[in-house]
DNA sequence: CAAATATGTGAAAACGTTTACAAAAGACGT
DNA sequence: ACGTCTTTTGTAAACGTTTTCACATATTTG
């Protein structure tokens, strides 16, 4: 006679419908030991056809999945493939997690991602949790990384690799373009087009490894012309509206400039927008680059030149060379450099 | 006499430098028994202070982390939390990413991250992947799934929430707002400022349901007020220059058109660049509406007019509801109308 | 002060795989 | 028919936790 009808919760565990089939149990109806199942999965050549093929049968009929926790516990390594960007806010690191998710994930891996807004700190402590789950490979961005962060990194056990840069020491495998160049070029082209009195925009508060060496290729370059003077401007933000109030003071207090470059597109449109509104015209009065090459970027008015990163490459280019490098376990890491594209278009 | 240096590979389990501290060793050393260790960590205060505190100086200072694998396999569940979106490219779903992994990382938990691009078998698999991982928690975009996925879902014995709509049967827990109502207030704002023959502009190919509700509220409430006519447009895909694209066409051959909608903002974006082109005026020719408020939609010329979905709103109400969840098992799910906001600008 | 009840701790059994090793079964040359 | 290889297959030991249960040891209670 139970005075409450629930039995105390802590007694049970609460188990969704049917439980999930288990590797012993095909192993059971099919009439062969657990290894025999294992090897089924995992290496189907060292089976014979006929157990193969009855396992096969069995195990397609129950439903079975492997359970990847027991795997990744038993295993050398576990199906996750921690990838670690700054930000998702830009829009750079989306498309090349797109990427890296449609290339991996067919082949049966999992993608953790986690971001650490510039912050080493942050960085570090994703670093260390990620590696805990025995990755089967680790994905970065940039060449910076602290110096426990580094030491993480280099004892980790598989394929590490550093995206979206390549001016630095590679860890393992680096895949990237030279951001420094970027910025050169950028310079070049303002002063190829007869602009003297130039500008460069940065973020201020934000550390952004990539966008410094930019910005330091660009004033590198564009000072070692002969008769430009080059002014430094930083952004409060990476946004267009950054961009635009940026270009309000511009305007009031430095109006003989020439040429800007900025160190991301979004930057850049603010310039042009904002340009528009006060009633200096792009490029006659004022030339304006940017970086990123965004889909927008394109369909301003003035079409925005830019410098074109390889957006779509970096991922494909990770992902493919995980999967080699997954198939040969000795193989080495690599220096893949993809380079960058000036596109000329309207604005300057 | 080797006659070769290397030995056969297969033999040699890699191991990186020291290996990881484990849980065994720590007990051993503060002369403890395993489960003691486990419950410092997990139950603190199940454990005597004096021991307590022996054993974290000694996992302190052997630097020992537990190993998720192992705590997963053992456990109810892994601190995963699957998260599946339809695509990053979309800057709405990056920055709900990168909320739920400001508030989520800090409490223990990883984020495995997956996309579907609208595609309900690919999201099947995902789901059917993220499943087999027992996680804390999984969190999917929208209302529309297939039936097998439903089931999946429904099974899951864990919290289910579905963000970023809200017009549907909700599985377990509902983040969002209604889509179709803010179709319908879009095209109250076209109407009571006076537009007559309005065009709403949706996405073609990707057969995206929120989107869809938009265009279909949008389209309703503007048919069923008194005098006005309204024309659909499909773009080939959601950018700024499919916007154009369409701008183009509105303005060959339904140059009578006086107000736009468009179900995303770059959409509306690229439709005011090609009006500026046209040399048609925005709003005086042609009002223009938007959806999603981006950060660069404040700054175009003229500025959008759009209706602003509570973006952050969503990322942090889905974290912090899975924390309580987390906190208090037997708790429920619940529907949280989170809704939005006409923002009035210039275009329309 | 004994009995009843809390509280703190440890032993050992899961959790569901992979894999080293041993054993069995074929293939093959004599 | 008999050893010698080379496949195939099975056995059992990891992998590193969590958790149940039982057992001491404190603490309360009548």
């Amino acid at each position: 006679m139970p005075s409450r009808a629930r039995t105390p919760s802590s007694k049970v565990r609460r188990r969704s419908g049917r439980s999930r089939v288990r590797m012993s149990e095909v192993a059971q109806l099919a009439g062969v030991s657990l290894a025999t199942v294992s090897r089924v999965i995992n290496a189907p050549d060292s089976v014979s056809p006929s157990l193969r093929s009855k396992v096969q049968e069995v195990s397609d009929r129950l439903g079975y999945s492997p359970n990847p926790i027991a795997g990744s516990l038993s295993g050398a390594h576990s199906p996750l493939i921690g990838v670690i960007v700054p930000t998702m806010t830009n829009a750079f690191f989306s498309t090349t997690l797109e990427t890296l998710s449609e290339v991996l994930e067919p082949a049966g891996y999992q993608l953790m991602v986690g971001f650490h807004e510039y912050d080493e700190a942050r960085e570090e402590a994703v670093v260390a949790a990620y590696a805990a789950w025995r990755p089967a490979a680790l994905v970065v961005t940039g060449v910076n990384h602290s110096r426990r962060t580094v030491s993480m990194l280099s004892s980790l056990d598989c394929p590490v690799v550093e995206m979206w840069d390549i001016d630095g020491r590679p860890l393992d495998t680096l895949v990237g373009y030279s951001n420094f160049e970027a910025g050169k070029e950028a310079a070049r082209h303002l002063i190829d087009t007869g602009r003297r009195k130039i500008a460069c925009v940065n973020v201020g508060p934000i550390r952004d490894p990539r966008a410094n060496a930019r910005f330091d290729g660009f004033y590198t370059e564009a000072s070692e012309a002969p008769g430009t003077t080059v002014r430094k401007f930083y952004a409060a933000n990476r946004g267009v509206g950054d961009g635009a109030t940026v270009m309000k003071t511009i305007h009031a207090e430095f109006p003989d400039v020439e040429g800007v470059f900025c160190i991301g597109d979004p930057l850049a449109m603010g310039v042009i927008f904002e340009a528009q509104r006060c009633g200096v015209r792009v490029p006659d009065d004022l030339a304006v680059v940017g970086f990123g090459d965004l889909e927008a970027s394109a369909h301003v008015t003035p079409a925005l030149t830019t410098v074109r990163p390889p957006h779509d490459q970096i991922g494909k280019t990770v992902a493919e060379h995980l999967l080699r490098r997954f198939d040969a376990p000795d193989s080495e890491g690599e220096v893949v450099d993809l380079g960058f594209r000036m596109v000329i278009r309207e604005s300057a």
